[in-house]
RNA sequence: GCCCGGAUGGCGAAAUCGGUAUACGCAAGAGACUUAAAAUCUCUCGAUCGAAAGAUCAUGCGGGUUCAAGUCCCGCUCCGGGCACCA
């Protein structure tokens, strides 16, 4: 049996020094916290081969000016995990960083007439000194800046190396133009089709831009989704959804006549069983074959015009009305030899696949669409699969199937079971895999038509795929393909604020990667932003270089990376820091993969393939040895606040801050309206919304720590939501919290207070004595005991395994609920003392300042930071007697107490014996006894 | 449009493997302390009916499975995130 003094520490029986003030002043706490840490300089990390490691890290910030509570939601989560894990034991290491080129820095440098160097090295400094002062445990001396070209450097001499590999290469790909500004802009920066400065209508324009082969690694990138069993499971079908692998057939369609440059159109297709049912072929405005026809058709050329200023998101591509137009040119069906007509359509797309579709408009809802409003034929060939119950031959499946029209809509009747499918209107059946009919019987050509006739009639959706397939490959028309939705990553941006991509464009010898002993190209920093204009691609000194190849002239590339570049790579980096020499060291290997990730949900496809794209990248070049960047990954949910606003005449709002509102409330206390406080007039409510700039929801962190203590703010952020879900900004939230912690604080002030009374010197302990004998323990004091240990086991449950801190939270606070009835006496005492030492480590990850201040009042040498965690006392656990409820017919009806150890017997006859329960079955004949051990006996009676 | 989530008291939420729905906190109300206020402490607090005991109804909506459903299945509604140049 483990005795009781196994889990107090020896100090506790010291008499403890009284030195504890009756306030909770949090501002002296915090600074002292955090001198204290700074002065031991706990939280530097350092490879240890024998102790276990734990590589702990939050998603660094875009270094946007101040915090924002995003921010610190998503820091003090990645905080409260490492702590927790130092605790254990573990060799922690949690660095920060700044993810420092982007476009906003261009956005303030236009605004504000300041470089965005300057801009962005401004507002880290203040940041940082933020993160402090919230008390996170950051290994400071491994802080990376990618702006810097310390860092850059790396990724420019990566890409050389993708580039001689062939992993990195030149295509043209699309991006939104703005003809008045003479730039690209960014999606975000086009607003219903219109450039957000220059109001100019946005085009489509094809530029040539540097793509990394990531569709390469489509395989691997969805097959190790299934090793990452620390992520959850959202993520992981959301980036398998993404990649969208499919099993298809590529297949080709003979042009009717002669056009250059296109003898063949190529299609892809993830149902060739439908291809019977081919009614046209649709191409990209921008794919060459429709070009051409345009050249001579003033309609198509219009169209073509109008497709180019539709912006290249995909969701503004999904919901756009679907128009398009013959090209007066027929494609050869590759099986029947039948003529079928080419379109082009606004909805396909030229940088995706082969830029041109089959079209069945029977058996796809798009196609449908499409065909009924230009009136298109309309061929069904797939019967649903109950339907095959009734054929038992290829035959039959003609013979008891009947294709009929009505107007050109086709009507497909069971003429065995009557059931009937019209193509009036869709219906998700017409989707649905099934057996092919009339597959075959409208061929035209007479040779043909002999050869094939029925051939694919009653085949169902695999036996049709391959027989189908077999058949385009026997003609050389078409073969099986595995393709990807995922496309090649576009890396070029045409941007100034970015690492520069090393390459130099040489007349003679095409583009050429800058050579190693010349890295870093360094960004210029000493610029004036006088336009939406990169200024590095008029600065000459910057693009006149000569060829590295060749030593002629020539001109270094202006564009710079896409900042998920830097992004990709930087948790890698944090492990090598002060390497000038090598991208990463061997303590690279130590210290990956990172055991623990946290950042938001919005990052859950993008980021997170991109940096596990590069993990292999990275060890496909030999620096790092595992296969995957992130072991475990919590995705933490948004932060919103409510919003209010008015609106004036013409419709234009102007949002208030919530500080600045006051809510009215009903007298159920539920919000009907709000006044402003300035001038005591009604504004709109908006609703709940994230916090941000253009809703002015946004709570400054900064005021909140001011006023409340970082304790107090980060308290808050882990109670008020599971971190995977959006949190709800709310002020009385945070008051609670601070109340909650002054309440802690006060419990242990008069703990403390009476230390003398109770627990006046080593030997002569009169505490001690009838403390080691658990049984010796009042009931209340056993309960209160078990509680305590129960709790330690629930919060390090929901702090390692469950990542809930919002309910470890909940059940420290009803432990200190249960303590504060406890009576007075000496093991009372006792039992309370141990409950302090335990509570102020459980808590000492989420609010460590106050942590270290109430250890020390408890009498505790060192920091509670590096406390070993408290253990459970498994006898402390340890039940004599149980509460069972009764149900009857699955209503409640009953409760009782059995002694722990009851056999089955016992407690069926307790449960029918109690009076309650017996209102209700009497008269009536108990059916059936179901007991659930520990819980309840569900009696069921007629 | 496609993919992924979510919805439980007046509010944020809990219920971890299908087993006592509403833990913990906020707000509200009553009381104590105080000259007073703040702070603090104590109590009440899902709805309906009832004097009470208690009963019935409640986890977005409609069905289903089960002795038992917030939890599983089918069909909806509304809200949020991502959709490749915001990070």
């Amino acid at each position: 049996m483990v005795s009781l003094r196994d889990f107090l520490s020896d100090d506790f029986l010291y008499p403890m020094p009284v030195t504890m003030h009756d306030h909770y002043d949090f501002k002296s706490i915090e600074q002292d916290a955090q001198q204290d840490w700074d002065h031991g300089a706990l939280f530097n990390a350092t490879e240890d081969g024998a102790k276990e490691k734990f590589y702990c890290l939050a998603m660094f910030p875009y270094p946007s000016g101040k915090l924002h509570m995003g921010h610190v939601r998503n820091y003090t989560i990645a905080d409260v995990i490492a702590r927790y894990q130092r605790m254990l034991g573990k060799n922690v290491m949690q660095p920060m960083g700044w993810d420092a080129f982007g476009l906003p820095a261009e956005n303030a440098a236009l605004a504000n007439n300041v470089a965005p160097a300057a801009w962005t090295l401004s507002n880290i400094d203040y940041m940082r000194g933020q993160l402090k002062a919230l008390g996170f445990g950051y290994d400071w001396s491994r802080e990376l800046t990618t702006c810097l070209p310390d860092y850059y450097r790396w990724e420019q001499w990566l890409f050389t190396r993708l580039v001689k590999k062939g992993l990195a290469y030149k295509k043209t790909a699309v991006v939104n133009w703005d003809p008045i500004d003479q730039t690209v802009l960014a999606n975000e920066q086009v607003i219903d089709g219109r450039g957000w400065r220059s109001g100019a209508l946005v085009e489509r324009r094809e530029i040539p831009q540097w793509s990394l082969r990531i569709t390469d690694y489509a395989e691997q990138l969805l097959n190790d989704l299934d090793t990452l069993d620390g992520w959850p499971e959202q993520v992981r079908a959301m980036q398998a959804n993404w990649i969208g692998r499919s099993v298809g057939v590529e297949l080709h369609f003979a042009i009717e006549r002669e056009i250059e440059g296109a003898e063949a159109l190529t299609v892809y297709t993830t149902r060739p069983d439908t291809l019977m049912g081919v009614s046209y072929v649709a191409v990209a405005s921008q794919h060459p074959l429709a070009k051409q026809a345009a050249e001579s058709n003033t309609e198509l050329a219009a169209f073509i015009e109008e497709c180019r200023h539709t912006k290249v998101a995909e969701a503004d591509m999904a919901t756009l009305e679907k128009k398009g137009l013959p090209l007066g040119i027929d494609a050869i069906h590759p099986i029947t030899g039948e003529k079928v007509p080419v379109w082009t359509a606004n909805f396909v797309l030229m940088e995706y696949g082969t830029g041109a579709v089959m079209a069945v408009p029977a058996h796809d809802q798009r196609d449908f669409e499409f065909a009924l409003k230009y009136k298109l034929p309309i061929r069904p060939v797939i019967a649903p699969l109950s339907w095959k119950a009734h054929l038992n031959c290829p035959i039959q499946a003609i013979e008891h199937i009947q294709l009929m029209w009505t107007d050109g809509i086709p009507k497909l009747l069971n003429m065995e079971s009557g059931s009937v499918l019209n193509w009036d209107t869709w219906n998700d059946v017409f989707a649905e895999k099934g057996v092919c009919v009339h597959s075959g019987t409208y061929v035209s050509h007479p040779i043909l038509r002999q050869q094939i006739s029925r051939a694919f009639d009653g085949l169902d959706f695999f036996r049709a795929f391959d027989e189908i397939t077999a058949h385009l490959e026997a003609h050389g028309k078409g073969h099986k393909k595995i393709n990807y939705r995922l496309r090649d990553w576009g890396v070029s941006r045409q941007r100034y604020w970015g690492c520069p991509i090393p390459v130099i464009n040489c007349p003679t010898c095409g583009a050429v990667p800058v050579p190693e002993d010349q890295l870093p190209v360094v960004l210029p920093t000493d610029v004036e932003m006088n336009g939406p204009q990169s200024p590095i691609k008029s600065m000459r000194e910057f693009i006149d270089t000569t060829c590295p190849v060749c030593g002629g002239k020539a001109e270094r590339e202006t564009d710079t990376f896409d900042t998920f570049f830097e992004s990709s790579w930087y948790y890698a980096r944090y492990t090598s820091p002060g390497n000038d020499s090598a991208m990463l060291d061997e303590r690279a290997n130590y210290w990956l993969p990172v055991d623990q990730y946290v950042g938001g949900v919005e990052h859950a496809v993008l980021h997170l393939l991109y940096a596990r794209f590069f993990h292999k990248l990275l060890r496909d070049e030999g620096l790092v040895a595992g296969d995957e960047p992130f072991k475990r990954l919590l995705t933490q949910g948004m932060v919103v606040a409510d919003t209010y606003y008015r609106e004036d005449a013409i419709g234009k709002k102007t949002w208030y801050n919530p500080a600045d509102v006051t809510p009215e409330l009903d007298d159920k206390a539920r919000i009907i309206g709000a006044k402003l406080i300035e001038d005591g007039l009604p504004v709109m409510v908006g609703g709940t919304e994230k916090m941000s700039k253009s809703k002015n929801n946004g709570v400054d962190p900064q005021a909140m720590i001011d006023r409340y203590g970082a304790d107090t703010v980060r308290l808050f952020m882990m109670f008020a939501a599971p971190p995977d879900q959006m949190l709800e900004w709310s002020d009385s939230g945070v008051e609670g919290a601070h109340r909650f912690l002054k309440r802690l604080w006060r419990m242990v002030f008069e703990h403390v207070a009476r230390a003398n009374e109770f627990a006046p010197t080593h030997d002569a302990n009169p505490v001690g004595a009838n403390l080691f004998a658990q049984h010796d323990l009042e009931p209340a004091q056993k309960a209160a005991r078990r509680k305590l240990h129960e709790t330690i086991q629930k919060v390090s449950d929901d702090l390692g395994r469950r990542q809930t801190f919002n309910t470890a939270i909940a059940a420290v606070m009803e432990l200190l609920n249960e303590l504060g009835k406890l009576d007075d006496s000496p093991a009372s005492y006792t039992i309370r003392h141990e409950a302090y030492l335990a509570v102020t480590r459980l808590l000492a990850p989420i609010v460590p300042h106050i942590a270290e201040a109430l250890w020390r009042a408890l009498g505790q040498q060192g920091m509670v930071a590096t406390a070993p965690w408290p253990l459970v006392d498994e006898s402390a656990l340890v039940r004599d007697s149980i509460d069972l409820v009764v149900q009857v017919n699955g209503k409640l009806r009953g409760q009782f107490s059995v002694a722990a150890d009851a056999s089955r017997e016992v407690i069926e006859q307790a449960a029918l014996a109690d009076e309650k329960v017996q209102q209700f079955i009497e008269g009536k004949a108990v059916k059936k006894i179901i007991v659930v051990p520990g819980r309840l006996i569900n009696i069921v009676v007629a």
